[in-house]
RNA sequence: GGGUCGUUAGCUCAAUGGUAGAGCAGCGGACUCUUAAUCCGUUGGUUGAAGGUUCAAGUCCUUUACGACCCA
């Protein structure tokens, strides 16, 4: 950057030094929040004084100068408010406000009142530094759009742009509510590794690394699932994680590296249990967050009202492709798949119906709906449906074109659970980088029975992006994962 | 991985292939009720990087970095 503008706060430094100011000071006078003094003195009549001395402190976010007076606003977590800085009653400390910049924190201390042009105030008779910048903050009224700059400092971008705030203000509710959902109804949230021997219970590349001391390789958690499952069968029948995984793929506009999983199992319950457990979670989300369940998303309008409908995946695509559902429980879902476009072409009636619904109906599920009956090749650790051997008893919550969440009766047979393994580790021979992976010592704790259970993951992400109206993963991830760039 | 678009002052943005500009911020000055304060004056640039075409490149071409969007 030009040192011009730096050049100068360093300056003001210096000048502040010889003033005999502390620029950084150490003890600081007791404040009050911001917020609370516009509430308490809303009513107060323009050019009234309301009598009350209060000490505020923030950041100074403007400063308008009319020579022997000047106002400047002040911003702290919970507001904002103006300080009527005048000379008679500052006398020399008057001097501090030429060596001021905006961005600097700043106490002042004086009376409550409103102005001739009601502006709530405060009559400063004390002015101090608290902080002092050395960088200006991006322009006030166009504020920081530049989306890289954004994403890579942050900082900024949050001073900048009240609502990127609002939105990881909403974030953090969203998150809460759904703990205080859980907890309310007997689920233990627990903490399981991110860093595991082998990266299974789920469909994706795991990140690798490398422990010293121990010298073995790990691999960085791509799911929660076998880990709590296991606390599980170890008689925490309700149980929940919320927290990092990661997966080596590349990003976009739903889709960071690391991101945020909530994981949710519960004993004695099976799919529908956690149909009604995600209706219940997001409608409490919605309460304690923005209070709508009409959010404006990607400029369609989407309804969490619920309850959300519930169709199979056979009877979605074959609605889409307007052909008779019998079609796609037969190997005729093999031809339909090459009859579109498919490539490469399918191996299986399941692969080739999971890929249409992929191709074909994904995108068109705008508002909430579950999609159920999932093909078993694609689905290793959920329980067969009864009526058909392949298929389970699983579904995908989709709202705005996105995959939200994903639930199962969860598979509690070892023996069968070993044989999907066993099929994984050939699709991983046969090519398939995503295959899930063989987990012995997984094995090793449902040999010992594990109840009949429901479990879902939910994309924390993506439904903080849905509730807030953010179009992209990062504009709710407060630092993203971004290339390195050479400065 | 492929395609499209973008990158110019601290920030927001201009500039037919022909002298790189504006607003805000900054700096100097005036101003005791402003709030995008106002008024006068003024500083600030390796146009993301490298190479090429041209008398002349922010602009055209090639390569490259980073970002955004779309596609697989």
């Amino acid at each position: 950057m030009s040192d011009v503008l730096r050049q100068a706060r360093l300056d003001k430094l210096s000048a502040l030094r010889e003033m005999g100011i502390d620029a950084y000071p150490a003890r600081i006078p007791d404040s009050e929040p911001i917020g609370p003094i516009s509430e308490r003195f809303a009513g107060l009549q323009n050019e009234e004084h309301s009598g009350h001395l209060a000490t505020v402190a923030g950041r100074l976010m403007a400063h308008r100068g009319m020579g022997k007076a000047s106002f400047l606003d002040l911003l702290d977590g919970t507001g904002k408010i103006q300080a009527y800085a005048t000379l008679d009653k500052l006398g020399e400390a008057y001097a501090l406000l030429s060596q001021l910049d905006v961005g600097d924190f700043v106490a002042a201390t004086g009376e409550v009142f409103r102005t001739k042009r009601g502006q709530l105030s405060v009559a400063a008779t004390e002015l101090v530094l608290l902080s002092k910048s050395i960088r200006p903050l991006p322009e006030k009224w166009h504020g920081l759009k530049d989306v890289e700059i954004r994403h890579r400092h942050r900082a900024l971008d949050l001073i900048s742009n009240d609502e990127v705030r609002q939105t990881f203000i909403l974030r953090s509710r969203i998150l809460s509510a759904i703990r205080r959902a859980l907890d309310a109804d007997g689920f233990l949230e627990v903490e399981t590794p991110v860093l595991l021997p082998i990266a299974s219970g789920g469909h994706a590349k795991p990140f690798e690394t490398h422990h010293n001391a121990l010298d073995s390789e790990l691999y960085l958690r791509i799911a929660l699932e076998l880990y709590l499952k296991r606390v599980m069968i170890g008689g925490i029948d309700r149980v929940y994680e919320m927290g990092k995984c990661f997966r080596n793929e590349g990003t976009s506009t739903e889709h960071n590296p690391e991101f945020t999983m909530l994981e949710i199992y519960q004993a004695y319950t099976d799919v529908h249990g956690m149909m009604s457990l995600a209706e219940r979670l997001v409608t409490q989300s919605i309460e304690a967050s923005t209070g709508s369940f009409q959010v404006e998303f990607d400029g369609k309008r989407i309804d969490f009202t619920a309850p959300w409908p519930r169709i199979t995946m056979t009877d979605a695509v074959a609605a889409a492709l307007n052909i008779e559902p019998a079609l796609l429980r037969t190997e005729e879902a093999i031809r339909v798949a090459r009859q579109n476009g498919i490539e490469p072409v399918p191996t299986t009636p399941g692969q080739a119906l999971n890929v249409l619904f992929e191709r074909f109906v994904e995108e068109t599920l705008i508002q909430p709906t579950f999609i159920t009956d999932y093909p078993i090749e694609i689905s290793p650790l959920a329980k067969r449906c009864p009526s058909d051997d392949n298929m389970v008893e699983r579904f995908e919550l989709f709202a705005a074109g996105m995959e939200l969440a994903n639930a199962f009766t969860e598979l509690n047979d070892p023996i069968d659970q070993r044989a999907r393994f066993e099929a994984q580790e050939k699709l991983r021979e046969g090519g398939d980088e995503e295959a899930q992976r063989m987990d012995e010592d997984f094995l090793f704790a449902i040999e010992h029975g594990m109840p009949p259970a429901g479990g879902m993951g939910m994309g924390v992400d993506r439904l903080v992006m849905l509730l807030t109206g953010s179009p992209s993963i990062r504009d709710v991830i407060l630092f993203p994962t971004l290339r390195r760039k050479e400065e």
